[in-house]
DNA sequence: CTTTCATTTCGATATATAACGAAATGTAAT
DNA sequence: ATTACATTTCGTTATATATCGAAATGAAAG
Protein backbone atom coordinates (compact mmCIF):
# COMPACT_ATOMS: atom_id res chain seq x y z
CA UNK A 1 0.00 0.00 0.00
CA UNK A 2 2.94 2.67 0.96
CA UNK A 3 4.34 1.47 -2.67
CA UNK A 4 1.00 2.59 -4.43
CA UNK A 5 0.38 5.72 -2.83
CA UNK A 6 4.40 6.67 -3.34
CA UNK A 7 3.62 6.42 -7.23
CA UNK A 8 0.47 8.26 -6.89
CA UNK A 9 1.78 10.93 -4.99
CA UNK A 10 4.60 11.23 -7.54
CA UNK A 11 2.23 11.58 -9.95
CA UNK A 12 -0.13 13.72 -8.00
CA UNK A 13 1.76 16.97 -9.34
CA UNK A 14 1.60 18.80 -12.68
CA UNK A 15 5.39 19.76 -12.92
CA UNK A 16 5.81 15.77 -12.37
CA UNK A 17 3.46 14.70 -15.10
CA UNK A 18 5.00 17.41 -17.50
CA UNK A 19 8.73 16.26 -16.53
CA UNK A 20 6.91 12.09 -16.92
CA UNK A 21 5.02 13.52 -20.35
CA UNK A 22 8.69 14.70 -21.80
CA UNK A 23 10.40 11.62 -20.96
CA UNK A 24 8.22 10.06 -22.95
CA UNK A 25 9.16 11.96 -26.05
CA UNK A 26 13.12 11.62 -25.32
CA UNK A 27 15.77 11.00 -22.11
CA UNK A 28 16.61 14.47 -20.69
CA UNK A 29 19.12 16.13 -18.34
CA UNK A 30 18.46 18.59 -15.49
CA UNK A 31 19.27 21.50 -17.47
CA UNK A 32 17.06 20.75 -20.36
CA UNK A 33 13.72 19.82 -18.43
CA UNK A 34 15.12 23.40 -15.74
CA UNK A 35 14.69 25.41 -19.60
CA UNK A 36 11.65 23.78 -20.57
CA UNK A 37 9.81 24.37 -17.17
CA UNK A 38 11.14 27.11 -15.94
CA UNK A 39 12.15 26.22 -12.48
CA UNK A 40 14.96 26.81 -10.55
CA UNK A 41 17.41 23.76 -10.91
CA UNK A 42 17.67 22.09 -7.40
CA UNK A 43 13.71 22.48 -7.80
CA UNK A 44 13.57 19.94 -10.65
CA UNK A 45 16.25 17.58 -9.19
CA UNK A 46 13.64 17.24 -6.24
CA UNK A 47 11.02 16.34 -8.69
CA UNK A 48 13.57 14.25 -10.35
CA UNK A 49 14.57 12.32 -7.02
CA UNK A 50 10.41 11.77 -5.97
CA UNK A 51 10.17 10.28 -9.40
CA UNK A 52 12.97 7.65 -8.80
CA UNK A 53 12.04 6.92 -5.38
CA UNK A 54 8.67 5.84 -7.11
CA UNK A 55 10.51 3.84 -9.70
CA UNK A 56 9.00 5.64 -12.46
CA UNK A 57 12.22 6.92 -13.88
CA UNK A 58 15.83 5.81 -14.29
CA UNK A 59 18.96 8.10 -14.57
CA UNK A 60 22.11 7.14 -16.59
CA UNK A 61 25.87 9.00 -16.43
CA UNK A 62 26.14 10.67 -20.00
CA UNK A 63 29.64 12.69 -20.06
CA UNK A 64 28.99 15.80 -18.53
CA UNK A 65 25.19 15.51 -17.82
CA UNK A 66 23.15 12.86 -16.22
CA UNK A 67 20.11 11.33 -18.70
CA UNK A 68 16.86 10.60 -16.90
CA UNK A 69 14.27 8.16 -18.76
CA UNK A 70 11.11 6.30 -18.44
CA UNK A 71 11.46 3.10 -16.45
CA UNK A 72 9.42 1.21 -18.70
CA UNK A 73 11.30 -1.76 -17.84
CA UNK A 74 10.32 -1.65 -13.90
CA UNK A 75 9.67 -4.96 -12.41
CA UNK A 76 6.66 -3.06 -10.53
CA UNK A 77 3.28 -4.29 -12.74
CA UNK A 78 1.78 -0.47 -11.38
CA UNK A 79 4.56 1.91 -12.80
CA UNK A 80 4.64 -0.11 -15.76
CA UNK A 81 1.10 0.38 -16.38
CA UNK A 82 0.61 3.88 -15.24
CA UNK A 83 3.36 4.73 -17.65
CA UNK A 84 1.51 3.43 -20.50
CA UNK A 85 -1.85 4.46 -19.65
CA UNK A 86 -0.41 8.62 -18.52
CA UNK A 87 0.64 8.41 -22.56
CA UNK A 88 -2.56 7.44 -23.34
CA UNK A 89 -4.71 10.12 -21.02
CA UNK A 90 -1.75 12.98 -22.12
CA UNK A 91 -1.79 12.34 -25.79
CA UNK A 92 -4.60 15.07 -26.79
CA UNK A 93 -4.15 17.19 -23.54
CA UNK A 94 -3.03 20.85 -25.02
CA UNK A 95 -0.98 21.50 -21.95
CA UNK A 96 1.47 19.16 -22.93
CA UNK A 97 2.06 20.45 -26.46
CA UNK A 98 4.25 23.29 -25.30
CA UNK A 99 6.63 21.34 -23.62
CA UNK A 100 6.82 19.07 -26.30
CA UNK A 101 7.26 21.63 -28.83
CA UNK A 102 10.52 23.28 -27.16
CA UNK A 103 12.22 19.71 -26.53
CA UNK A 104 12.95 19.75 -29.99
CA UNK A 105 14.43 23.05 -29.69
CA UNK A 106 16.57 22.96 -26.75
CA UNK A 107 20.15 21.99 -27.26
CA UNK A 108 21.66 21.00 -23.78
CA UNK A 109 24.96 22.25 -25.20
CA UNK A 110 23.82 25.81 -25.62
CA UNK A 111 21.44 26.14 -22.51
CA UNK A 112 23.38 24.57 -19.94
CA UNK A 113 26.02 27.22 -18.52
CA UNK A 114 25.72 29.12 -22.00
CA UNK B 1 -3.93 17.91 -16.89
CA UNK B 2 -5.07 19.68 -13.80
CA UNK B 3 -7.86 16.94 -13.48
CA UNK B 4 -5.12 13.95 -13.97
CA UNK B 5 -3.25 15.56 -10.66
CA UNK B 6 -6.24 16.04 -8.81
CA UNK B 7 -6.63 12.29 -9.44
CA UNK B 8 -3.93 10.93 -8.61
CA UNK B 9 -3.03 12.92 -5.91
CA UNK B 10 -6.69 12.02 -4.43
CA UNK B 11 -5.14 8.45 -4.58
CA UNK B 12 -2.10 9.19 -2.66
CA UNK B 13 -3.24 9.06 0.44
CA UNK B 14 -3.08 5.40 2.04
CA UNK B 15 -6.22 6.03 4.06
CA UNK B 16 -8.08 7.03 1.22
CA UNK B 17 -6.73 3.87 -0.72
CA UNK B 18 -8.36 2.03 2.29
CA UNK B 19 -11.42 4.00 1.52
CA UNK B 20 -11.41 3.03 -2.06
CA UNK B 21 -10.73 -0.42 -1.23
CA UNK B 22 -13.48 -1.38 0.76
CA UNK B 23 -16.46 0.78 -1.15
CA UNK B 24 -15.18 -2.15 -4.02
CA UNK B 25 -16.10 -4.45 -1.56
CA UNK B 26 -19.57 -2.90 -1.04
CA UNK B 27 -21.13 0.68 -0.47
CA UNK B 28 -20.40 2.02 3.62
CA UNK B 29 -21.66 5.13 5.30
CA UNK B 30 -19.32 7.51 6.89
CA UNK B 31 -19.53 6.40 10.63
CA UNK B 32 -18.99 2.63 9.08
CA UNK B 33 -15.79 3.74 7.67
CA UNK B 34 -14.47 5.98 10.59
CA UNK B 35 -15.20 2.69 13.09
CA UNK B 36 -12.70 0.48 10.38
CA UNK B 37 -9.95 3.47 9.63
CA UNK B 38 -10.31 4.49 13.62
CA UNK B 39 -10.12 8.35 12.48
CA UNK B 40 -12.36 11.38 13.49
CA UNK B 41 -15.35 11.44 11.57
CA UNK B 42 -14.72 14.69 10.35
CA UNK B 43 -11.72 13.83 8.86
CA UNK B 44 -13.16 10.65 6.98
CA UNK B 45 -16.04 13.47 5.78
CA UNK B 46 -12.78 15.55 4.15
CA UNK B 47 -11.06 12.35 3.05
CA UNK B 48 -14.35 11.43 1.50
CA UNK B 49 -15.17 14.85 -0.23
CA UNK B 50 -11.39 14.87 -1.73
CA UNK B 51 -12.09 11.50 -3.41
CA UNK B 52 -15.43 12.94 -4.51
CA UNK B 53 -13.99 15.86 -5.88
CA UNK B 54 -12.19 13.64 -8.17
CA UNK B 55 -14.56 11.66 -9.53
CA UNK B 56 -13.81 8.42 -7.89
CA UNK B 57 -17.09 7.87 -5.32
CA UNK B 58 -20.47 9.09 -5.78
CA UNK B 59 -22.66 9.36 -2.49
CA UNK B 60 -26.47 8.65 -2.19
CA UNK B 61 -29.33 9.47 0.27
CA UNK B 62 -30.09 6.81 1.94
CA UNK B 63 -32.46 7.26 4.74
CA UNK B 64 -30.80 8.43 8.23
CA UNK B 65 -27.22 8.04 6.68
CA UNK B 66 -25.33 8.47 3.40
CA UNK B 67 -23.71 5.90 1.70
CA UNK B 68 -20.92 6.30 -0.63
CA UNK B 69 -19.78 4.17 -3.42
CA UNK B 70 -17.34 3.62 -6.47
CA UNK B 71 -17.89 6.01 -9.28
CA UNK B 72 -17.30 2.78 -11.99
CA UNK B 73 -19.87 4.47 -14.32
CA UNK B 74 -17.76 7.95 -14.51
CA UNK B 75 -17.27 9.46 -17.72
CA UNK B 76 -13.75 10.04 -17.05
CA UNK B 77 -11.86 7.43 -18.80
CA UNK B 78 -9.66 7.78 -16.24
CA UNK B 79 -11.20 7.45 -13.16
CA UNK B 80 -12.63 4.56 -14.63
CA UNK B 81 -9.33 2.99 -15.91
CA UNK B 82 -7.97 3.44 -12.33
CA UNK B 83 -10.85 1.94 -10.40
CA UNK B 84 -10.80 -1.06 -12.44
CA UNK B 85 -6.86 -1.49 -11.86
CA UNK B 86 -6.77 -0.80 -8.50
CA UNK B 87 -8.44 -3.90 -7.19
CA UNK B 88 -5.77 -5.82 -9.31
CA UNK B 89 -3.06 -4.51 -7.96
CA UNK B 90 -4.71 -4.27 -4.00
CA UNK B 91 -6.06 -7.99 -3.65
CA UNK B 92 -2.68 -9.50 -3.26
CA UNK B 93 -1.82 -6.68 -0.73
CA UNK B 94 -2.35 -7.54 2.63
CA UNK B 95 -2.45 -4.23 4.01
CA UNK B 96 -6.14 -4.01 2.85
CA UNK B 97 -7.11 -7.81 4.76
CA UNK B 98 -7.78 -6.41 8.13
CA UNK B 99 -10.24 -3.59 6.87
CA UNK B 100 -12.04 -6.56 4.55
CA UNK B 101 -12.50 -8.84 7.44
CA UNK B 102 -13.92 -5.89 9.33
CA UNK B 103 -16.22 -4.78 6.77
CA UNK B 104 -18.77 -7.75 7.90
CA UNK B 105 -18.79 -7.41 11.00
CA UNK B 106 -19.47 -3.44 11.22
CA UNK B 107 -23.36 -2.79 11.26
CA UNK B 108 -24.21 1.11 11.30
CA UNK B 109 -27.57 0.48 13.36
CA UNK B 110 -25.03 -0.60 16.17
CA UNK B 111 -22.01 1.46 16.04
CA UNK B 112 -23.76 4.73 15.16
CA UNK B 113 -24.42 6.72 18.04
CA UNK B 114 -24.17 3.35 19.82
C1' DC C 1 -42.17 21.90 16.42
C1' DT C 2 -38.73 19.83 19.09
C1' DT C 3 -35.42 16.24 19.64
C1' DT C 4 -32.20 13.03 17.72
C1' DC C 5 -28.42 11.91 15.18
C1' DA C 6 -25.49 11.21 10.78
C1' DT C 7 -22.89 14.20 8.38
C1' DT C 8 -20.55 18.53 7.09
C1' DT C 9 -18.27 22.72 8.06
C1' DC C 10 -15.23 25.52 10.89
C1' DG C 11 -11.07 26.74 13.41
C1' DA C 12 -6.81 25.26 15.06
C1' DT C 13 -2.43 22.76 14.80
C1' DA C 14 1.28 19.93 13.30
C1' DT C 15 3.50 17.95 9.51
C1' DA C 16 4.50 17.62 4.48
C1' DT C 17 5.46 19.70 0.22
C1' DA C 18 7.16 22.91 -3.42
C1' DA C 19 9.99 26.42 -4.27
C1' DC C 20 14.29 29.21 -4.09
C1' DG C 21 19.37 30.47 -3.73
C1' DA C 22 23.71 29.14 -1.92
C1' DA C 23 26.94 25.77 -0.85
C1' DA C 24 28.75 21.09 -1.60
C1' DT C 25 29.87 17.22 -4.76
C1' DG C 26 31.91 14.98 -8.35
C1' DT C 27 33.58 14.50 -12.82
C1' DA C 28 35.73 16.18 -17.28
C1' DA C 29 38.87 19.10 -19.42
C1' DT C 30 42.73 22.20 -19.19
C1' DA D 1 46.33 20.03 -9.61
C1' DT D 2 43.14 23.32 -10.95
C1' DT D 3 39.26 24.97 -13.29
C1' DA D 4 34.68 24.48 -15.15
C1' DC D 5 30.29 23.06 -14.72
C1' DA D 6 26.11 19.75 -14.30
C1' DT D 7 23.91 18.07 -10.52
C1' DT D 8 22.76 17.29 -5.63
C1' DT D 9 22.26 18.69 -1.00
C1' DC D 10 21.22 22.13 2.49
C1' DG D 11 18.68 25.77 4.82
C1' DT D 12 14.80 28.63 4.52
C1' DT D 13 10.10 30.01 3.54
C1' DA D 14 5.42 29.82 2.07
C1' DT D 15 1.65 27.00 1.06
C1' DA D 16 -0.91 22.56 1.31
C1' DT D 17 -2.44 18.68 3.80
C1' DA D 18 -4.04 15.51 7.55
C1' DT D 19 -5.88 15.52 11.74
C1' DC D 20 -8.81 16.73 15.66
C1' DG D 21 -12.84 18.57 18.48
C1' DA D 22 -16.59 21.70 18.50
C1' DA D 23 -20.22 23.90 16.24
C1' DA D 24 -23.50 24.02 12.33
C1' DT D 25 -26.66 21.59 9.15
C1' DG D 26 -30.35 18.98 7.82
C1' DA D 27 -33.47 15.36 7.79
C1' DA D 28 -36.21 11.78 10.25
C1' DA D 29 -38.86 10.56 14.26
C1' DG D 30 -41.45 11.50 18.14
Amino acid sequence: MKQLSKIFKAMSDTNRLRILRMLYHRPLCVCEMREILQLAVSTVSAHLSILKEADLIIDEKDNKWVNYSLNTNSQNPVVKKMLTMLVNWTENDTDFAGDLEKINTVDRNTICGG
